[in-house]
DNA sequence: TTGATATATGCGTATCTGTGCAGATACACA
DNA sequence: TGTGTATCTGCACAGATACGCATATATCAA
């Protein structure tokens, strides 16, 4: 039963799963908006996805400087079963919606860069752009 | 989010997990009972209970020397949601199979007053007993 | 190659956690 | 009151964990 109790642990923090709970609403999505979405410095969002995915729940795709992570496919009765539920007892959570809105908002360039160059470089595809 | 992520972090001990699944799975259990079904020792099995009972998770009724522990029952959707969730996810698991084959044959009294006095004296009241 | 952006990681630190042992406490009974 | 049983807890220790900072790596474009 000590496989179960790591998956508990992973979700234990508040930053993972506030990050588990976004991948589980929001699919695919890049680590810049991941960070706004979150509100948090870079390099604390990319160390908490980067133990998840040691975990085994999460996966990463690289594209350009930009790397993709998403949930991986529960391979087992209980991960499915964990799954249904994070989505079904998290949903519509203030935290969650809170999130999500400032992920809607999020873009990978600097503020200072867009407001001057106004989106002269392409940003990370995200979900439904 | 914070309460969320608490709860899992309660389920993120093995020796926690696997009590909570047996209070889920038996019902209201005495201490001494749950040490033998876990096959630790009583000081062990008694810290983790305190803690969850900290918690809120489970709650405790006194009988004589003997302390019974039950989980509390769900009060918010999201608990309610994880007792389905665990209910469903660790039913059959080969870990609580054991355990409730350790509880089945467990008794209160020492091994050794077992065999000499023959039961002279109450064992604690089980479920189904 | 140089510079810029995005992401990851080594390190030190403060804090938390689980464990085992010894001892304390609570209760029942004589 | 004293003894025995059941349960809990103070303590020290080893190991894990999250954090912030600085730095490293990877990729692209000029």
């Amino acid at each position: 039963m000590q496989k179960e109790a790591s998956l508990f642990k992973i979700l234990s923090d508040v930053t993972r799963l506030r990050l588990a709970s976004l991948l589980l609403a929001n699919g695919e999505t890049c680590v810049c908006v991941l960070a706004q979405a979150l509100n948090e410095q870079d390099f604390k969002i990319s160390r908490h996805l980067g133990i998840m995915r040691h975990a085994g729940i999460i996966e990463a795709r690289r594209e350009g400087t930009w790397m993709h992570y998403k949930l991986v496919e529960p391979n087992s009765h209980f991960e499915k079963l964990l799954h249904d539920f994070l989505h079904r007892s998290l949903a519509g959570h203030p935290t969650l919606k809170g999130d999500l809105e400032r992920l809607s908002m999020a873009r990978c360039l600097k503020d200072d860069e867009q407001k001057a160059g106004a989106s002269s470089r392409p940003h990370c595809t995200r979900r439904q752009e």
